[in-house]
DNA sequence: TTAGAATATGAATGAGCATTCACAATATGC
DNA sequence: GCATATTGTGAATGCTCATTCATATTCTAA
């Protein structure tokens, strides 16, 4: 047991030490990218010395790799939530909106280098980090998709369009919002709904049909 | 005249020049990013010294400068024009749509980097080529609100959201669609409704309704 | 307290690349 | 055809880092 807890103590040390590494590496890869922000800068920010840096990291692309991916794992595991449970679709849609709103915008330093690697073309990194990136933001699209089949069968939607479609486009929606946002054009709204709205009118069943005449010219 | 002749002889020459210069520059780019393009790479692509590519341009930023702005500039004059004219707004909207499309897939190599300066964050250059570029974006999109806008005073489109927010979620859309393409995921709608469907059905001020009996559980 | 292991350090190394400039090639005008 | 101006060339320069490793520091256990 002793020897347990001092293996965890010197573990949770490490630990520690990383997420300090990975801390000023985010700040400075979104403040200035990957090519402008040096080793030596990261380790000076993070108050070690440059070879501690490679004790952890096998080079910088493995740095940078592991801060991507790590930070975005979390971001869809969050989002995925979103859309689990037993919630109905259209709760579930005001969840995926509230909650990428909220999660993106508690990590604003990380979402630059998401969209970076994500919407733009990830020149950073020689082997894909954005296909795979990618992928994953892929699977979850494909959830998000099933939520809209789902509301469709169930005739709660109508089939405007194709769930993949309407997946691609919400999440795409989401994201024009966020970049608004982060570069003070406009707020990320507080309620879901006004970026729902665009898809709710007119994708809702209409529970009660407003006026029947048709109105011309 | 002979002398004009010659000397237009020249400059037509060295817009040749130019133009070559700039074509390599933009495979290059597009393939490997800003940073790992090397000017000797580009001279050599383009079957010039590295010297005569500093006869054109300042320096490396200034060739990626002009790249990009000129290129951009094409753009959002075609995405204007494409909504100019005296057009119904259902028409111009679709206008937009197909016009960004073609323009976009005519020039592959280059919407990777424009996308990169204005979806990703544009760590490339220091000085903020992406905020130029995302003001030139901004006024184009304020030309598409416009149209939003008038269609809602003429009563042809309802007022589910902002025209603001509406021409935000327009173009991200169809970004999206086109990031897809780019990936190889899926086609750009060669019908522009498949992207506009997602909006008019709610938003158009239905001409003729369908069902006035509701319709429920 | 101390030998010996484990870790942290940061100066030194070397590679890559933007930029320059002395020179070569070519064009121009006589 | 020749002298001069214009334009093209690419080897050489110098700077910026990523990465390494010999050394200093800190831990461990007896």
């Amino acid at each position: 047991m002793q020897e347990i807890k001092k293996l965890s103590r010197r573990e949770r040390e490490k630990r520690r030490q990383r997420r300090e590494m990975l801390a000023a590496a985010v700040q400075l890869f979104s403040e200035k990218g990957y090519h402008n922000a040096s080793m030596q800068e990261i380790a000076a920010k993070a108050e070690f010395a440059v070879g501690t840096l490679y004790k952890f990291f096998k080079n910088k692309e493995d740095l940078y790799k592991a801060l991507v991916t790590e930070q975005a794992e979390r971001f869809h595991e969050a989002l995925a939530a979103a859309l689990g449970g037993e919630l109905d679709e259209i709760a579930q849609l005001r969840n995926y909106v509230q909650v990428k709103g909220r999660v993106f915008m508690d990590n604003v330093a990380f979402i630059r280098l998401y969209f970076a690697e994500t919407r733009g073309a990830g020149f950073n990194i020689k082997a894909g980090l954005d296909s795979e990136l990618r992928e994953r933001h892929w699977q979850l699209l494909q959830v998000l998709a099933a939520v809209f089949a789902k509301g469709m069968s169930r005739g709660r939607f109508r089939r405007i369009a194709e769930p993949q479609h309407l997946a691609v486009a919400l999440d795409s929606l989401c994201n024009a919002f966020l970049s608004n946002w982060l570069e003070g054009r406009d707020s990320y709204p507080e309620s879901p709904d006004i970026i729902l709205n665009i898809f709710f009118h007119g994708l809702l069943e209409p529970s009660f049909p407003r006026n029947c005449e048709s109105e011309h010219l």
